[in-house]
Parts: structure tokens; sequence; C-alpha cells
RNA sequence: GGGCGUUUAGCUCAGUUGGUUAGAGCAUCUGCCUUACAAGCAGAGGGUCUGCGGUUCGAGUCCGUAAACGCCCACCA
């Protein structure tokens, strides 16, 4: 018997524990098709929002979907614990930096940091009721993620797709590493715009630059008009002198300088920006590197040497305006590009660093997007302009501790790396020793390369990691490419793009045949979600305990995929309401099931037949949204038609139910049947939302499988479209005949003395035949029905009022 | 500045391929203890579908355009 009222508490633990002794998602390969879904491992870096909730909870009901529909479900979990993000909650737990703790002592917290917050993530999403299998679940730093990184870096190396340069890379002086592209975040900041004078050698001519950055003119090694520019062209050709720092460079000519903005002239330093590193590179300009990695002027440089870069600025400004050199000082709001793991503005740094070629392939990487099927279609989009935009080679190194190590050592003498065997990984460079005695050189001595790799550069591996890369025992058979990719629009640009990148240098093909991409669950004030705006009051935890996990997975499931949604106690109200609903409804059909056996039926009554075929009619809907990873348009179709059987339905073959003798044996077992069938469908279909509270239901009053979420969606095949037509039109009359007594303040169970209806022909055939469901509904005693060719009209109701004085 | 999305009831959101009177929930108001459910049931009020223009017999839906908001990118001289 099912409890008077559901204890979700309760329950959710108890088949929480059920599904795990039971091994109910456990992922053994067997002679079904394998669904395999690459999910993202969520970042290790202390606490989950609801945001996460949200993106998981939406992939996760695609996993149940699948599995009812009978795929051998290759679902497992992942974490990201390496790299940057783990390294600075370190340090923030720590009090300290990195390279204060000293790098071995460093790795260690790491690991134990990741590991506690691990577990922590792992109990959340377990009580999400995730279904995952957790013994294939995997970490981005584990030795054997280190191996597969490793061997993808190396198979890279021998593919001539990565490459160790000497280059400019963005450099975060407050991580004290290089970074990505992806990494950038912009941000708007307020700054002075200075106007200063510059003359040229030859004939002393004045002229004005304005820069933000006047600190840079120690790096000065060129200055750029533009050639059309008839006010400064004549300069082309001449040289100028910069003043305080005395010396002289070359006025040049370049299409690129904007004559409108500042004065139409720009000084180039290396580096201020991008565009000086573009014309760095394209007149072959020397190189003036000015800054310390940890955002100091070197201390070559006279006067400002030793200063940080916005001391060395004030000290610029001051002493240029002393010597009268500026011409004004203008306030400007812009944008500047910051590190988006610290918010620091990036500088540029010329160094040794990794790089995996991103550039010289774009066609590739669109057409493998274009093979990919995007959900919602439009998300492609992003996808291509972010290809079509990419400037630079991605690089991978990073001057870091905690992450994968590079499987390489540099000659002493001659520089020239020395890359681990395949069949040596995992190595540590720091640690192991290079296979070679001696380099090319003569040179008997190795240095280790001490950067480790991006930890995208891990993560875009994660269908690697997945299919056991490298390992005898594989699953690559099934898993080239994998099912389905799920994301936030967000991450289209790294994880996304990176993992393709990787994919068609490993393979030459797609990583997955399918992308569903989320959009992202917002504060409720409608921003996103963000601890820096400390939005996020909202602990998933709590949510959970006040409504459970259930409910909160209808908020998560509702929406349309990629559509941003808000945080809302509304919708968490209306998922409660939803689960009770259901919940009572089972209860009030297993009390009429005591002596129900399941046989073979034909005759249904007419109103059983139109609620199957509304059924049926909403099932086939429910399953094109879910094909297409609509879970929340699935869900609302779904919803829908709940309220309706049991507003509608039920209270029409309750009186059926109940009473035996008046109805007959028969139409009795039609409704039986009808409530046992649907009933079956309802909590298969809500098992994908409501994993816990189907469950509960489906074991108490089904039982024919170790657990629903074992079961198989078997869709109905009648045809019942004149039942569905005409039972439509009843309910129709039926609601009016309530809203009658509503409207005169009396009960339902009003009696209707004489009620009288002229109908089609078609509707009171319809009506015939369900004359005593429909009577006993509204409880007509005398019911006058005439023909018509209108559908209907009510003529009279006329309901037996007591006298009420 | 570019790309993509969003804009529908007081609030939160649905609305398949254009097709009668635009739908839910919450909130408001009015009734009803009805042999599953008062965390319920039955009703009512509430909308120039962001503005403008167009295509069409017909537009919330398609096209163009403007605005607001959101996400991503570019813009540091």
């Amino acid at each position: 018997m099912l409890d008077k009222k559901y204890n979700a508490q309760e329950k959710e633990e108890k088949w929480l524990n059920y599904w795990k002794e039971n091994k109910i998602y456990e992922f053994k390969p067997d002679q079904r098709k394998v669904f395999s879904i690459d999910t993202p491992p969520p970042t290790v870096n202390g606490k989950i929002h609801i945001g996460h909730i949200f993106s998981y909870s939406q992939t996760e009901m695609i996993a149940r979907y699948k599995r009812l529909r009978g795929f051998n479900i290759f679902y497992p979990f992942g974490f990201d614990d390496n790299g940057l993000p783990s390294e600075r909650l370190v340090e923030k737990e720590q009090g300290k930096k990195a390279h204060e703790i000293g790098r071995e002592e460093f790795s260690k917290l790491c690991y134990e940091t990741t590991d506690k917050y691990e577990a922590e993530f792992q109990e959340l999403f377990s009580k999400m009721g995730v279904s995952t299998d957790w013994n294939i679940h995997y970490k981005t730093v584990s030795p054997s993620t280190i191996k597969i990184s490793q061997s993808s870096f190396l198979d890279l190396i021998n593919k001539g797709h990565c490459y160790h340069k000497e280059s400019p890379a963005l450099w975060c002086n407050e991580c004290l590493t290089s970074i990505a592209q992806a990494e950038l975040e912009t941000k708007t900041i307020q700054t002075t715009f200075n106007y200063i004078n510059f003359k040229t050698v030859e004939t002393s001519e004045e002229f004005t630059i304005a820069t933000t950055r006047p600190e840079l003119l120690p790096a000065i090694v060129c200055v750029f008009v533009n050639p059309s520019d008839e006010v400064h062209n004549h300069l082309i050709g001449k040289t100028a002198h910069v003043p305080i720092i005395n010396v002289e460079v070359p006025i040049m000519a370049d299409e690129k300088v904007a004559i409108d903005k500042g004065t139409g002239v720009v000084m180039c330093c290396t580096f201020g920006d991008q565009t000086d590193i573009e014309w760095w590179k394209k007149y072959n300009l020397p190189l003036k590197y000015i800054f310390t990695d940890n955002g100091k002027i070197i201390d070559e440089v006279p006067n400002y040497g030793g200063l940080k870069i916005k001391e060395a600025r004030k000290q610029i400004i001051e002493d240029l305006t002393d010597g009268g050199y500026v011409v004004k000082i203008k306030e400007l709001e812009h944008e500047v590009q910051t590190h988006e793991r610290c918010g620091k503005e990036v500088e540029y740094a010329v160094m040794n660093q990794w790089f995996i070629d991103t550039t010289s392939h774009k066609k590739d990487f669109l057409k493998i997007g274009e093979e990919i099927k995007w959900y919602p279609t439009h998300m492609r989009n992003r996808y291509d302009e972010w290809v079509n935009n990419i400037m630079w080679d991605w690089c991978i190194s990073r001057q870091r501790y905690f992450g994968v190590p590079f499987p390489v050592w540099y000659c002493k003498t001659c520089g020239e790396p020395v890359f681990a065997r395949v069949m040596d990984l995992p190595v540590n460079p720091l640690v192991d020793k290079p296979h070679i005695d001696s380099c090319k050189c003569g040179c008997t001595e190795f240095i280790p390369e001490t950067d480790v790799m991006d930890t995208w550069a891990t993560s875009s591996v994660t269908p690697l990691i997945n299919m056991r890369y490298g390992e005898e025992e594989n699953f690559e058979s099934f898993l080239k490419p994998m099912s389905l990719r799920t994301n936030a629009s967000e991450i289209i640009r790294t994880w996304d793009f990176y993992t393709i990148v990787k994919s068609f240098y490993h393979f030459g093909m797609r990583p997955w045949d399918n992308v569903m991409i989320s959009g992202f669950a917002k504060a409720s004030d409608g921003n996103k979600i963000s601890k820096s705006k400390g939005n996020s009051k909202v602990e998933p935890l709590d949510i959970i305990n006040e409504y459970s996990a259930d409910v909160v997975r209808y908020w998560a499931g509702s929406g349309r995929l990629g559509t941003d949604i808000n945080y809302s106690e509304e919708t968490l109200l209306r998922g409660r309401k939803l689960v009770n609903k259901l919940w009572n409804v089972a209860k009030f059909i297993e009390m009429h099931l005591a002596d129900y056996e399941e046989k073979e039926f034909e005759t249904y009554e007419y109103i059983d037949k139109w609620i199957l075929g509304k059924y049926q009619e909403m099932e086939s809907g429910f399953i094109k949204y879910l094909d297409d990873y609509e879970v929340g348009l699935a869900l609302n179709t779904l919803e829908k038609f709940f309220w309706n059987f049991c507003d509608n339905y039920i209270e029409i073959v309750k009186h059926r139910l109940y009473r035996l003798e008046e109805f007959g044996e028969v139409p009795r077992y039609s409704g039986q049947k009808t409530v046992y069938t649907l009933l079956y469908k309802l909590l298969q279909d809500f098992s994908i939302f409501f994993p816990f509270i189907t469950e509960e239901i489906y074991q108490e009053l089904y039982h024919d499988n170790k657990s629903i979420h074992l079961t198989q969606i078997d869709p109905l095949n009648f045809d019942f479209s004149n039942e569905i037509k005409n039972g439509d039109i009843m309910i129709d009359i039926i609601s009016q005949a309530r809203g009658e007594k509503t409207n005169n303040n009396v009960s339902l169970k009003t009696p209707i003395k004489h009620f009288e209806l002229s109908v089609n022909e078609e509707l009171a055939d319809a009506i015939n035949k369900s004359i005593k469901d429909f009577k006993a509904t509204l409880t007509i005693q005398s019911l006058k029905m005439s023909q018509n060719d209108e559908v209907y009209k009510i003529n009279n109701i006329e309901l037996e009022i007591e006298n009420q004085d």
C-alpha cells in the first residue's frame, strides 16, 4: 500500500541505496546499441551552484529517456580537478601562493583538496538522481588520464600539429602563467587617454600620439600613421624622437591605423596589444621587452626599472608633464582583456611555449561542425563564428604546478627536446629520466620541462578518456564517435572546439554525432549566477532538502533547450504540486486495482478509448521532443496531459470503478485496464524527470522489473481519432455544466434534475455510447437530448437546490 | 562594432509545419470538505502577443526594420 503522504526525504534515500546495491545504472557492453554521453567534468573549485544542477539535470534526463528506449547507456561522470582553478582554490584555502608552498607540497595539497571536493560533488549529484555509473567515472589528473593526455600530446607532435616556439603569448602576472585566448574576459575600466608630443628628428616637427599606456614608452619600436591620412602622411619615412626615453624610431605606414582614433598617429610597442604583435611580425621590428613575469618594469630600464606597471604609468605621466610633453589628458572608459580566473589585466610575454595549431585547419574544423547535429541548431553559429575568428594557435603550456606534465626534456647543450616514449607514459620529467642517455650533440645532461598543460588540453580528451585510448581493452569500437556531447553555451569555444580539434587531429573525424547545448540558470534577479556578484544565495542542498530532488529536477527540466532560465520558487512550487498529484492519483488507482488481473481485452468503453487516444497523441509528441533533446517541452506536454487525465478522465471513470453493480463488470474492467495501462506509462514518462517517486509507485503497484528505470517505453498504437474528437467535446460540455454549478455556489455533487441538450448526430452517438459515465459524472437525473446541426447547445440545466431557510 | 538569442496576462513561462475565441502555473476575486488529493476541486477577471512596416484570404508564428535585455566575440593606439 502506498503511504497516505509521500515522504520524499526518506524515499529518495531509500531508492538511492537500492539503485546502488542493485547496480541499476551499471554499464556493461552487451548486444544492445550503446548511447554514449560525453558530459562536462565539472571544475572542482569549491562549490556547486544551481547552474550546475540545471544543465547536468537536462543531460541526465536524456540518459534516462534513452535508457527507456532500450539503449545501453554509457554515461560516465568526470571531474576536472587539474589546472589553475584547483590551484587557486588551494591557494585561497592555504592563504599562500603556490611558489611559497613549493611544488611538491603544493601538488599534494591540490590532490587532497580536490579529492575532498570531489566526494562532495559526487554526493550532491547522486542526491539529484544522476543515473551515471560511478564505477567508470574519471578525473583529469589521475595516472590514466595523464597517460592519455600525454599520449595525445605526443601524437600531435608526431603529426606536426603541435610545436614549441618562442613567441609572444598572453601572460597573467597575477597567476604567473601564460593563458589562452579562450581564457580572456573583457572588462570595462576607467583610465586616461594621454596625448603626448613627439618630434621628428629630421625637421623637428611636432606631432601628438594618444596612448592609454604611456608606461610602454620604453618599449617603443616604431610609429605608424595611415598612408591616406592627409594630415600626417608626410611624416612617413621620417624618424621620431621619443620624449623622456630619448630614442629614435622610424615612422612607418600601415592601413590598420584608424585616422579618427586618438590623433591618428600610433606608437607600436612590444607589446601593448595584439596589433603591436601583428606589426612586429609583419615589419620584422626589433623586440624591446620591458616587463618582468610578475608585472614590473625590468631593471634595465632607467628611472622606471623595478616599478609595477601602474606605478610606472603614474611616474612616466608625471615626468612627461614636467617636461612639457603632455598636451592633454582625457578621462576614458574602455575595455581591457583580463584573465577570467583572476580578473587581472593580461600582458604579453615572449617565452618558449607549446602550441597546438588551431589556425591552419579552420576549414576542417568548420566541416566537422557541419557534420555534427547541434541542438538547438542555432548554436552551431556560435561555433562557426569562433572558429572563423581565431587568430592564435592554442597555447597549451602553463607555468604552473598542478596539472598534466609535458613528457619532455631538453638537452642542456643544444636545447633539442627529447620526448618520452608512449610505452613509458605516464611520465613526470621532474622525477623520471629520458629513455636515451645522450643527445645527438653528445650531451648527456637533460633539463626537464617544468610547465604543465592547460586544463583544456586535458578536458579536450574526454572522448579519449572514455574510450580508454591506447589501452588494450578499450571502447573505441562504439565510442568513435560518441553519441552525444552536452554542455552550456559558454564553453562551445573552449571545450567543444578543442575536443573537435583533437578528434580531427587524432582520428580525422568528428568526436560525437550530436551536441546538446543548454542555457544558463540565472539568479532570480535574471542575472548570471556568479560568485563575484554573490547572487547565488540558493544552495542546491538546501532546496533539495526543502523540495526533494524530484521537484528540483522539475525546475531544472523546465524551459526550452538552450534558453536561460531563472531560479524560480514558483516553478518549484508548481513541481511540488505535480509530484503530489502523481502520488494521489496513484493512491486512487491502487485502491481500485485490488481485484485487477491483466488479460487480453478489446472492448474498451468510449471514454476509455478517448483517454487512451489522447495519451497516444501526447506520447508521440513527447517522444519527438525528447528525440530532439527538448526535455522541457516534453515535460510540458506530459504535464498537460496528466492534468487532463486527473481532472477529467479520473473524475469520469471513478464512478464506474466504485459502483460495480450499477455499471457492470466489463465496463468496470475497461476502466481498470485503462488506468492500469496509463499509470504505468505515465510513471515511465515521469521517471525521466522524477526518478524517485515513480520508482516508489512502480515498485508498489507493478514491479515487473528490478526497477522502473530498466523498463522500456512501448508506444501505443490505437486508432481512436473519433473518440478523441468527440470525447473532447464531451469534456467541454461537462466543464460548462460544472461551471453552472459553481456559478450557483453549490457543490459539484449537486444533482442536475433536468439536463437538456441538442447535439449533432456524431456527438449524440458518442454520448449514447457513454451515457452512464456522462450522467454519473454530472449527477444528471434526467437527460433530454435532441438532434441539431450545430455541434452542441445546452438548452437547460435545472439544478436540485435545497431551500436555504 | 559583429554573432546568436530573448521580448506573449501583475509575475514565471508554453504556443510544432501560418488557420476559429492566444494557453498554463503563481498572484487576485468567487464558490465548493466532492468515498485519491484543501499542498485539493470548480469557476471568474486579467493580453493592441515590444514598436513600426511588409508578404498573405488569414500573422504571436514568415520577411524587413527599430528598441530593450541577455550571452559570446572584437575593439586596449
